[in-house]
Formats: structure tokens, sequence, C-alpha cells
DNA sequence: CCTTCTGTGTTAGTAATACTATCATTTGTA
DNA sequence: TACAAATGATAGTATTACTAACACAGAAGG
């Protein structure tokens, strides 16, 4: 089974848009796999020209500059978390089930929806833990913000909020956890992998098991009244 | 009132300990106000040595790349974090009051210890929240953590760990708790002075004072069994 | 059928970056 | 006074991030 997920994107965020091409398209998969393997400081446009057989001009008439290119790819895959709870949710009329779920969707803790489209989810799933922040954490934030170019994450930082609120109607700081709890997703598992001293995962593996159990405890604790 | 601290950071970080010269000291404390001024990916050792009135050859006598030098100045953060806490600390007993400082702390939301020493405080934690995990998030993670350049890091996350234990002895994710108020404490400020949206603070400013509150609300209902 | 437009390939080039090598000079120390 | 260590000065390399100019191929339209 094959479904193709397209969002709509910030404009801002390219010159042209890369879903509308065979060559689009290939940049921004083969991207993926080549920000995967070599990470983002090692990625250039001139080696993912090489891996596409074009050239960089081309890569250059879609995006602007890598730092763009990793920005789309980000806001391709908060769209696409953001759609996958929404089904999901759809279901399910328990709002701690609903949240549990939301849990488990954000840490790919069963990752039910692999091959479902066009992008690696898995190799999508390591760059959003590795690279992320280093499409905010910049000096140009605030113009970047300007532009809607990370309107998808709000977007579904404000959902999470919602379902925690049906939760704890009066719990001060909803946007606050959501906004946590995605953070967390990504640098628990970094440290259990990476650093895991700064966990209390003993495992050495399982470690999106054990990111998962500890995000739950994080956010039933903290929306209760203490 | 001048006081020098000095802490011992791993030999890995340099090849001439900064410490112990001028110029060394010169490199460290105006690559803190310029990494503070245009950000990490715009900072180059050319414009630091044009700052300082030398060469980029002489800097390269002390820092192997800039990439080292941001993470030798991160250690000096984290061992200067950990001193303070322990200072504080020892003159209170109550374990509540205790986790309630730390949180001050790294908030830096009452800023006692500004012009204490060498460095610009002020500048040097905006560089923490903007610039701290691209010392961790590359690829070349494992074999620098192996060379030990984030022992200041896990020794102040564990010093953490332990008093939330003290707190709540059965707490079973004292580590990753640490950790994640370490982490949040940098992003909740960030999000809440530049994407306001991902948080609950309705002010604009007040950074510290919102993610202070946060905090301690997140810390004391997530150690509570729920 | 010819034209036009759009997208891509090709080649070339620039300024800046991240380094390294060499050698002369200064400086503190024995 | 002699010596080694640190620094300065100069120069150079490979790579990166990006741009310009132009040729070509294919589709669309008259």
């Amino acid at each position: 089974m094959e479904v193709l997920l397209k969002f709509k994107l910030s404009e801002h965020l390219y010159l042209r848009d890369p879903e509308q091409t065979e060559i689009g398209k290939a940049i921004v998969s083969n991207a993926i796999v080549l920000i995967f393997e070599i990470g983002f400081e090692q990625f250039t446009f001139k080696k993912l020209a090489v891996k596409i057989n074009s050239t960089e001009p081309t890569i250059y008439r879609y995006f602007t500059s890598k730092h763009k290119l990793l920005t789309y790819i980000l806001n391709w895959y908060w769209s696409y978390l953001e759609y996958v709870c929404k089904m999901r949710l759809a279901e399910i009329n328990d709002p701690t089930k609903k949240m549990m779920l939301i849990l488990e969707i954000i840490t790919h803790h069963a990752d039910h929806h692999t091959h479902l489209h066009d992008y690696n989810l898995d190799h999508l799933h390591h760059i959003v833990i590795s690279e992320s922040s280093k499409s905010y954490l910049v000096k140009e934030v605030d113009e970047i913000n300007n532009e809607m170019m990370f309107a998808p994450l709000k977007s579904l930082c404000l959902f999470i909020s919602e379902v925690l609120l049906t939760l704890a109607p009066k719990f001060p700081y909803p946007k606050s956890l959501a906004s946590t709890l995605l953070e967390t997703a990504h640098d628990q598992q970094f440290f259990s992998e990476h650093l895991p001293k700064l966990t209390d995962n003993k495992s050495r593996n399982n470690h999106k098991d054990y990111v998962l159990k500890y995000l739950t405890r994080l956010t039933f604790s903290t929306i209760t009244d203490p």
C-alpha cells in the first residue's frame, strides 16, 4: 500500500516547489538519506547533486540554502506528525488514551506507519532527533519565524496542548508541556543512545521504550495538581 | 570584588591550556563576546583573531577547531554551575529549598553572581541557551564523549539527580529529570523569547520568571507519585 | 511547423572558510 | 649570553556556499 502525503508548506521555504517535479522529490528524499548518513554539518549541495546525478545550480533553483532545505524537511515532518496524530486519535474517546497515543507517536514507539510514503521515516526520525534544533537555534530565528516557517510545529504543539487541556482543564502550562514533550522525546532518545549517564536507562538499548515510559510519567504526573 | 575561578577541564579540549596565558584568556573571553554577538555559525577564528589583535595561527595553537572552543566554553560553564550549586546549597538543609535553589540557579533567575570572574556571565548564559546543543548534536559525539569532553555536564546532572533522590527516594528517573530540567531551562527560555506560541508565557517578557515557575511545577509534580 | 517558455545541464568563477606550513621575531628563563 | 618557547607575519590549500552566463531539450501554443 502506497499513500502519497502532501502538505502545504510555507512558500518562503523554497524557490520552486519540490513536490511538483521528479527532480524536486529526488532532492528532498536524497537529502534525507544524505543528512542521515553524514550529518547536517558535512552535508553539502555538491554532495547531494552528485547523489542525484545532477548539479549544484539545479538544487539552488529549489532551495536557497541547505538551512532552508533542512527547515523544509522538518516542516514536512511536523505536518506529517500532526496528520498522523489526528488520524489515529479520531477513533478514540478516552482522553487519557488519546494522550498516551500521542506519546507513542512522538517517540515513534510502535512505528506502524513506515513505508507509507515518499520519504524514509526512520531516517527522518533520526534527523529530527539530531538536527531539528539547528533549524531554529540561529541568529535569524525571528525573521524565519515571521515567514511562517515554524507554523507546522506550532500547530502540532497547539493540538497536543488541547488534548492536555481536556485531561486537566486548569493546568496552566499546556503549550510549554507540549513543546517540552516534543523536545524531550528527542533529546532523551539522543542521550539514551550517546550519553546514557544523562538518563536512567539501564538497558543500553530499548531507547524508545525507555523514553516512552519516562514521558508517560512526566506527562501524567505534571498535569496532576500536586 | 573579583574572584578567579579555574576548573580542570579535559586536556582533549585544547592544545595549549588557555588559562595559562594572557592571550589564551583573551581568546576565550573574546570568543564568548563574539559568539554572543554574531552566533556560532557566523563565528570564525579569523574574526576572533582580528578582535584580539592577533592572527589565526595563534588561535589554532590553542584550539584545533571552533567546535572544540565552543565545547571548552560550555565545559567551563557546566563546571561553574556545579560549583555555584554546591556553594550555595551548602548552607541549606531543607531538600525542597535545595531543589528550588537549583532551579533558580539553572534558570539564572536571580543572578547574584555576575561580575565575579573573567567571563561575562550574561553572554555566557545566552550562548548556553542558543548554542549548547550544537556541541553534542554532531556525528562525532561518541568519540568526543570518550575523551571526557562532557564530564562536567554529566557531573552536574548527577549532582542534581542526587538532590532529587533525597526528595523522592523511589523516583525512577532522577537523571533523566535532571537532564530534562537543564535542557528545558534553555529551550523554554528560547521559545519564550523567540517562539512564544510554544509556551504559555503571556507577558512577552519576564522570561526567566516564567521558566522558573514552569520548571518548579514540572519538578515537584513529577517527583510526586501520581 | 515554428516559436516561446520553462526547466535542466554545463562550465566557470568568486568570496569566504577552515585549516596548515614556514620562518622570523620576541620573550622569559637558565 | 644563550636558549627554548610562544607569537607574529606571510602565504598557501582545499572546500564551501553561492552566482552568472549560456546552451539545450521538451512541452505548449499559435
